[in-house]
DNA sequence: TATGAATGAGTCTTCATTCAT
DNA sequence: CATGAATGAAGACTCATTCAT
């Protein structure tokens, strides 16, 4: 039975080899081509498999896209979190720094899926839209909470939640096109920097104090 | 003559009338499904005209839709400048708030065309992406000379006048965005508390101080 | 508007005749090899039309099959009814005379698409079996109704009427299929010859009285 | 040497069974949905067997269906014979209602069979409908074979023979369709009733006399 | 022998664009 | 000018069959 096991288990990590290979070239001819004008066939071509062999691990055109943004999405989201504000717990700061950090991180180890999330994945159709309000409304939710939390403390000046949260999700999505997306794909990038920026912008804005 | 002249220049408005028609159509169509979603038989119901008159007055599915962003843009550029510093000038800030404002108010008289613009214009093909990148760097052009005018008068504290800027018009974009694509057509809009929060999220940040 | 008149009713003649030359090259491809061997592009062949002309007139290759076959049901079931036993009626003998004769005729005016029906309407999906079921339902109905009539003013002698009813159906069936489809197109066909052998065969069976 | 004939043998028995299992898969499949709706994934699931055995036993999804219809073909033909009329035989009505049973027995007991050869096996291909036609033109010309004989004794009244075999095949081919398949699978069967409603039906005729 | 992953030919269907009237 | 029928390239998806393990 072992020896079947062995097999079985080879064959299954085989598979997702074989699957994650399709992912791969998926991901590259979406995010050169982005998701219209990119076929089967162009994804065929560049995974070297047959037409049938794609069905076989994907359902559908619309279906292998959902499964790339699924994971890049749920990577961005692991350690998105609200900003723990009792007393004991790291300075905000610091906790907002990390979770820009990490979002930054993940989209710079991730830059094709960054190209099509910020360029490809709009108007696919209605379905996938609504994924997509629905992963920026939970970060704008997070957002609004922590902007309520920081004028609570005292920490943040009044403003206006929602808007103010669609101006900080702005910049940092437009600060990810722009270094991620438009930069070709060799250029090296300073992540501390980047975080750097992104937070003393919305923190403290232009002005000289 | 005369009389000729005067039906050359019925016949020329009336052309430009039917076209606007079709613009129009176009408009209301694009923005309803988007670029790839809409056919030209949508376009045709919407405009009441017969499929080969659209091609009397529009090359093409895509040519129409080129030419409905571009009006757009240059209606953003109309007035946006550079911020003028020398003494006398109205303060920086009246500046900024004047065209702030009138980017706001030109994207709210276009409801349609700014959902096109910021949701239907993307991965439409390589030309396309180039325009709207031109389009956004002559934007970013002005945001980093304000900068760096900010930054010599003193105004501006130390920043990386290239991320912030992208920065900036990302708050910008997606304020935009959430307002007028995302509320449904009805919504009313208060311009001024627009306005003020994204310019007061631009200088000042969030921070009390 | 009369100009005009003359001209959609021109427009609208043509268009008959160009989804009946669809038809027809769709009758003689579906004939000759069968519904599933049959692809659309055989029929745009015999047709001489482009693929998209047959989408113009048709919503499938599906579609045409079904409006094939409706229309012969509907030729088949013209003449099909009840027999008048009410005194100064026609002899009941002449009437299924005249009824079998319809039926008859009608199939050989469409020996192609008489084929389609007894060959390749079956199996082509659940939906369409239905259809045809509820066709053959009908005329089950007729004749057990019929073979009622007839037993209760004793012209026939007593028979299970659903049983029997099977067995004319399938007669007819039967000698329209070995006469009309089996023998080749050109086959001339002695209608009166089959009219009768069908109807002794019904009614008077082999034997030697 | 005996045992490994041993071993053969029971590796051949095995490789029988195996087949058999298949062969039923396919039959209830075929039955079930028709030929071009089953899929070989469909007959495989039934069987619990691995694509690439089916075609260890089985050159093809058409080879399997010919040997399903093959045998019960076989089975049909078996009893089915020239009535014998040498002075001392069984009366030919005897003859004729053994021949009759036998058949619909068959047809009863592989009710899943019939309804492969009364629905799904016609349109399969050209060389299919050729068996097809061979095997009914076989029956047919028994059938043809005792017309003839019974009017040379006087026991059958001048008909057709050609077009009244077509009529006595076709009533049968009706009964056992509508009896055995349009009836669910579970209904329970009449054989005595059958056989004499057909055979009084085809001697008889409907008219009380 | 048994397996099931891989193959790729074959089909339907859509839709932007052209062109004869 | 206006029309809308005709076009055909392009693309997604299926499934019987093969073949390496």
């Amino acid at each position: 039975m072992t020896k079947i096991d062995g097999r079985v288990v080879r064959a299954e990590r085989k598979r997702r080899e074989r699957r994650e290979k399709v992912l791969q070239a998926a991901t590259k001819v979406f995010s050169e081509k982005g998701y219209h004008a990119s076929s089967i066939a162009d994804i065929l071509e560049v995974a070297g498999i047959a037409r049938g062999t794609f069905y076989l691990y994907f359902e559908s055109k619309r279906a292998i896209f959902d499964e790339l943004l699924d994971k890049l999405l749920a990577h961005l989201m692991e350690k998105v979190c609200k900003v723990d504000v009792t007393p004991g717990a790291l300075a905000p700061r610091a906790q907002l720094s990390a979770i820009v950090r990490h979002v930054l991180a993940t989209l710079v180890d991730n830059r094709e899926l960054t190209r099509i999330l910020l360029r490809e994945a709009i108007g696919i159709d209605a379905e996938f839209d609504a994924k997509l309000k629905e992963f920026y409304d939970r970060v704008l939710g997070l957002l609004m909470s922590a902007l309520q939390t920081g004028q609570e403390i005292g920490l943040v000046r009044p403003v206006d939640e929602h808007l103010t949260a669609y101006c900080i999700l702005g910049s940092v999505k437009e600060l990810a096109d722009h270094t991620l997306v438009q930069a070709g794909g060799a250029t090296s990038i300073d992540l501390d920097l980047l975080t750097e920026t992104a937070l003393e912008f919305n923190l403290n804005g232009l002005l000289q104090r």
